[in-house]
DNA sequence: TTTAGGTGTGAGCGGTGCTAACATTAGCGG
DNA sequence: CCGCTAATGTTAGCACCGCTCACACCTAAA
């Protein structure tokens, strides 16, 4: 005589195995959850989340999603109180590492989660992209950056941020127990330190 | 009355599964293969190949430590005929990317292949990482690199080589479809950019 | 109120990694 | 050459996986 059996449906479920999924794999890494346990956690049968996402590989896929745009907050927050675009190109670069050092399983799946395929999965979005190719024009009209290809120096930047994100994340001996204040200091001093050669002040 | 039956003991068991997980990991990811397949492959019960490798992780290890031992031997062949120290760097960045461009999924595997922790795993050794800094060193003492930390000039070339390789091997936009001879343009580019700013001519 | 469709269930298929108990064989000391 | 041991193979099987199918239930629009 329970009246209070649970009701037929979730209300909510694809929304909980979402949430449920990035929390895991944020602390656990991708291959520590399975589509069945994921379903017993939200107390459901385990064929109910194929009704969400048709394959395992989508549900990460949107994992990935939400963890490219918690990226994307975080650099807009980065950005956000810096006045000339330069210092604001520097807080990104150091906020990217800092993410990177901070949610490493997220910062991987970003980039291996073959989803949206002929986008560069997790990195800036385009938006950003040809804001930094902007700011070197800009910087080559005031003759402060020398007549290099502005493709090839934000290249290079861009290159520079990502492998020294991908390095924490990885594991670099130098680099490994790295706080995330010291990865910020790193990035930072790295940043410089390519930007003089660019030309930059 | 089949005389020629199958010999009870394979024989070479360890390195068949070895050889056959290397090239089905270089040509499919390391998603592409399970160790029954592998044991079918080789002829051999499923429970087989546990004898030679207690677990999978241990074989995708052994399988990571032969990617990384042909990374060195590229990276070998590539300094080999460089005269000076520095045009040797040069080679070896572009030898660095290019193999990252054409064998995607063992340089992935190598370097979250957490095989040997505390240790960096696929990126240069020790050795060369030792080299890299003593040139840096001559050259301070020569005058031509500016008296910035070694180390963090060092971190930042690896960092640099790193990014570019890891943007070639997850597709980001401008490099995705680029040949191994435009990988080495790039790479000997945005080197060049990079030294260009530290001081190297 | 009916009915269509979205969301849940249970059973089950073929696959996986891995283990335990047993079989065969190679190789070494006598 | 014999016999023993350890290495290497076998079969059977456990627990789990992703995923599908047929069916049950509930909701909301007509």
């Amino acid at each position: 005589m329970s009246s209070d059996h649970q009701p037929y449906h979730h209300g909510n479920l694809r929304e909980a195995l979402l949430e449920a999924a990035f929390r895991l794999v944020d602390s656990q890494g991708p291959e520590a959850f399975s589509m069945r346990a994921l379903a017993r956690d939200a107390g459901v049968s385990s064929a109910a989340p194929f009704r969400h996402f048709s394959d395992k590989r989508v549900l990460l896929d949107a994992v990935a999603e939400r963890a490219r745009a918690e990226l994307d907050r975080t650099l807009d927050e980065a950005t956000a109180q810096c006045a000339d675009a330069l210092t604001q190109f520097r807080a990104m670069t150091v906020a990217y590492v800092r993410f990177a050092a901070e949610h490493p399983t997220l910062f991987d799946l970003i980039h291996s989660a073959g989803s949206t395929p002929g986008r560069f999965p997790g990195d800036l979005n385009d938006e950003r992209r040809l804001k930094l190719i902007a700011l070197i024009y800009e910087g080559q009209n005031a003759g402060l950056i020398p007549e290099a290809d502005p493709e090839l120096i934000a290249l290079t930047s861009e290159a520079l941020t990502h492998g020294l994100a991908r390095m924490v994340v990885d594991g670099h001996p130098r680099l490994a127990s790295l706080s995330s204040e010291d990865a910020r200091k790193l990035a930072l001093a790295a940043t410089q330190l390519l930007q003089s050669g660019i030309g930059l002040s």
